[in-house]
DNA sequence: TATAAATAGGATAAATTTATCCGAAATAAA
DNA sequence: TTTATTTCGGATAAATTTATCCTATTTATA
């Protein structure tokens, strides 16, 4: 469904969120541990979440990758996946044609179409907030 | 979403149905440029959908890939999905963990399942027939 | 039986994705 | 101001996916 890089953005920002309720900074050392990521491959993605204003970071002693609180429950799965994946989950044809067309459809446009609706739409629909809350309760899971 | 591989199955094995409605056999060569795909590659694919019992080759002049007119109603989209791309769209965990596991979720389990549920309820409940329908009919392509 | 036509399949190459490494730049604290 | 710490970013490598090439095998027909 979402590459690896994708996977492993989706679960540092819940893992930076989950940190940043306690204001509390996190390396890329930490996240690739509690996520179970390659390390330097994960802080890549990190840079690409902090290009689009999804987590942000503070450089030098001390620094690190954090989020604002407020900022928490304004975050869409939909942001993290289009920065790291694009949007051709969502503007894509199924089946490989150049692009997704009603007027040129595929032969599996109309089954595929509602169901990458509903991908979107619950992409646009869940928040960073929703997500980190499952860890902080203690009712899901970042690794294994 | 799928792999190219599965992409390139998927239309291979539609076009091949339609002209099995006309008893026709069809080539790799043929096959590749009416669904705008890579020819050898195709042909890699089109092993891998013989294996699987989704379509059939004939070996020698004259020969070529055929489905039988009665199984292509029976085909599902879901069949050549897992031939080519194997289960992981079904059992995989949408955010990479070992496996998807009600009793060690990912945060995002319950969004995802509701999504991939319903993929998976459409492509075994789509068959090559209604598939191929749409191309003979006109109403849909298989490229550009 | 010989020939031509067609799929099967192994070996290899190209492209993309995933992953690692290392030095540069920034920053807080001593 | 110096030092230690930390992110940034370019270069490179490994792994996987995508794609190509060539030969073997099969088969219908002449
Ligand atoms: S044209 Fe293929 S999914 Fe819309
Ligand atoms: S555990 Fe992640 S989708 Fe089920």
């Amino acid at each position: 469904m979402f590459s690896k890089a994708c996977e492993y953005g989706i679960k540092a920002a819940i893992f930076i969120a989950t940190k940043s309720y306690e204001d509390k900074r996190v390396s890329p050392k930490e996240i690739a541990e509690k996520i179970n990521s390659p390390q330097a491959f994960t802080a890549k993605i990190l840079q690409s979440l902090v290009r689009n204003d999804i987590v942000s970071s503070v450089k030098g002693a001390y620094g690190g990758f954090e989020i604002q609180k407020d900022r928490i429950s304004q975050v869409k799965l939909a942001q993290i996946v289009k920065a790291i994946d694009g949007d051709s989950i969502y503007i894509g044809c199924g089946l490989g044609l150049e692009k997704c067309d009603e007027n040129h459809p595929c032969p599996a446009h109309d089954k595929f179409k509602i169901v990458r609706d509903e991908l979107q739409n619950m992409l646009e629909n869940t928040t960073l907030e929703e997500l980190a809350l499952n860890i902080k309760s203690g009712s899901a899971f970042l690794k294994t």
